[in-house]
DNA sequence: TGCAATTAGTTTCCACGGAAACTAAAATGC
DNA sequence: GCATTTTAGTTTCCGTGGAAACTAATTGCA
């Protein structure tokens, strides 16, 4: 005797589902690029921010990564470890760090940059630019838009 | 002195960026969720993968999940763990095992289904039908793509 | 001033997934 | 028919990130 089962949504009508499945494998086979490079997909986030930013807290990166802070704190130890970036504790503040970029820091950025690059052209080249341009768009606003919805709850 | 910075790809300039950092969030809070279930989410997709065919060998939920088949062994040992799946050897050929919902995995899919149907709602509801059926048609298009890309790779 | 509450960050514990080594069974080939 | 290769799946080891407990410094406030 067969089992009942009540219609339920299938798997795939979910877009999240869809989402996490891409952003897996895009970020598994970046993830290979830049392992051969010593670093994970995140710490290249953490090195991308602190090259644009010159200098952030913890904090800040902590934001930028969408992450908590316990993790943001790991990526620096590790950064750390590699000598790509340097703890300074703040004059005012002894609690607050600022993490600078050292210069082997700053020297492997372009070099993940242009693995990034050619990690996202193996798999969106294939897509216009203007594709490509609404789609980033658009999970800008749903970022935006989940960010307010997030204030209250927290 | 300033550390000489070459101007490199801005890091929201790309896709899978994006895609991670949404996809992290969508997921990381339908962990939330189903978790109060007992379940991951990668369990989920099993699960659900599961009720719609009834049965399948480790080797299809592995193309379906997308992972390796190390950790889709996992799934299936933590699955048969909590009494949502069965194991049984095929009689042909004693390698291969078939992986079978139990009653009580029937019945947890309906359960799991709604709360990933609330949590896509929650991120995607604000979007347009049309957008988000867009969406994953282009997800779908960027993971067949890929296959064909992966073919020679391997 | 002095003590509670808040804030910044670290550490510990745990779950998850990939890589690769491993086991066992079946297919191939000579 | 026996050895090699292939196939299916499991196990081990490791890196990563979240949750929550913890440390240390600062702010608030009476």
């Amino acid at each position: 005797m067969k089992t009942h089962r009540p219609p339920v949504s299938e798997l795939d009508a979910h877009l999240g589902f869809w989402l996490r499945y891409v952003s897996n494998h895009v970020s598994g086979s970046f993830r290979k690029l830049v392992e051969a490079q010593g670093v994970s997909v995140s710490d290249w986030v953490a090195l991308r921010q602190l090259y644009n930013a010159g200098a952030a807290a913890p904090g800040e990166l902590m934001t930028a990564l969408g992450m908590t802070k316990g993790a943001v704190s790991k990526i620096i130890t590790r950064l750390q470890a590699r000598g790509l970036v340097e703890r300074t504790t703040a004059a005012g503040d002894r609690r607050a760090s600022t993490i600078l970029l050292t210069s082997a820091g700053s020297r492997l950025v372009p070099v993940l940059a242009a693995l990034a690059d050619q990690n996202d052209a193996a798999y969106f080249g294939h897509l216009s630019t203007s594709l490509r341009t609404d789609l980033i768009a658009t999970m800008q606003q749903i970022v935006h838009m989940q960010q307010l919805k997030e204030i209250p709850v927290e």
